[in-house]
DNA sequence: TCCTTTTGCTAGCAGTGCTAGAAACGAGAG
DNA sequence: CTCTCGTTTCTAGCACTGCTAGCAAAAGGA
């Protein structure tokens, strides 16, 4: 029992190890420099441990994805928690996700851009996904007025996701960044 | 004279090939099937070819979607015309753009998502690009109130782009969808 | 007809994700 | 302490990618 229950244990940390440099590697050097013999370089263990671990490269970032939805879940909370009022709790918590996607636009990329086999709106998505949204939601539901409050939340939410994905891509000048975020939170919060 | 212009004709013309080849196996199969070999395969010449009219794949892909550009924008530009009044404007402008992106979501990555090497917000982006811009701009005009029109374009433009985006990644129900959208036309058309 | 220049091809490089089959390792039995 | 049997891990390789050097063929001019 204390053999196998150690074996068990050794592989978890190998897997964490796997998920946690892809991850580094990533947000360091982007998504391109992440290949599988990268990967196996990196945690000391030849390219096929990482098939034992996932099914693919896929799955890894899949992996990193997970992690990163709880990361952004915590910081939206800590954003809408300690904020004085409704209005200022909105504006707290679009900051702190636009914050979160230009501090680490690789891990936001797996996330929310690039395509990666996990469920997303449904009950089946990550738990931490869920309560991330929720963040949103809370600071929303305010402003929901005669809006449904889950549609205007994903409104709000893909008005925020294009501000920022079409900065990163060169599609918008980065001086009118933070103005066009003030006006879509204002149009939204009235 | 008259050798040498046939031959930039003919070479012009097996250019426009090479671009209408790779637009239509993206189109059919997506841009992962869309490499090297299978495009020199289609227009009936060797590999090498391609590089001897474009500075590799990016730049085919960069062609490509000039080519999108100026399809969006007459598709814009007819949207609006033909509306009857401001506010049916915006929302015909603007259910224009979400139809061309629905319908053709190959083309539609490589203008506003993937990563090509091309001037975007800047006056030396394609006129075609800054044509279409312009279509959305003149269907917001009567709603700008005291934001700034290109900033305010600019976020509407944003929102659509990440509502369409989400959905087509999985990240959003796509029962919402139309809700969705009116929704954004409503908060930014009052 | 011969020569020169242009044009397009064959073959190959270094890299990718992924996998089959061999080798090394570790645990228990004698 | 040694041997055997299952796991675990590695080496080597496949089929593919974008891209390019250098040779062969075609075309135009003398």
């Amino acid at each position: 029992m204390s053999i196998q229950t150690r074996r068990e244990r050794e592989r978890a940390e190998r897997e964490r190890l796997i998920v946690t440099a892809a991850r580094e590697l990533a947000e360091s050097e982007g998504w391109d420099a992440v290949t599988t013999r990268r990967l196996a370089e990196e945690i000391e263990y030849s390219q096929p441990v990482l098939y034992s671990h996932f099914k693919g490269k896929d799955a890894i970032m899949a992996a990193v994805a997970v992690e990163g939805f709880a990361d952004l879940a915590a910081e939206l909370r800590a954003a809408r928690t300690s904020a004085t009022g409704p209005r200022q709790a909105l504006a707290d918590v679009v900051e702190a996700y636009a914050a979160f996607a230009e501090r680490r636009p690789a891990l936001y990329d797996v996330m929310f851009t690039l395509a990666v086999d996990l469920p997303f709106a449904t009950l089946q998505a990550p738990e931490a996904l869920q309560q991330g949204f929720d963040e949103l939601r809370q600071a929303v539901r305010p402003f929901a007025g005669d809006d449904d409050l889950e549609m205007l939340t994903e409104t709000i939410w893909s008005g925020l996701h294009g501000l920022l994905t079409l900065m990163r891509n060169g599609r918008l000048r980065p001086e009118g960044h933070r103005q066009r975020l003030a006006i879509l939170i204002r149009r939204f919060s009235s």
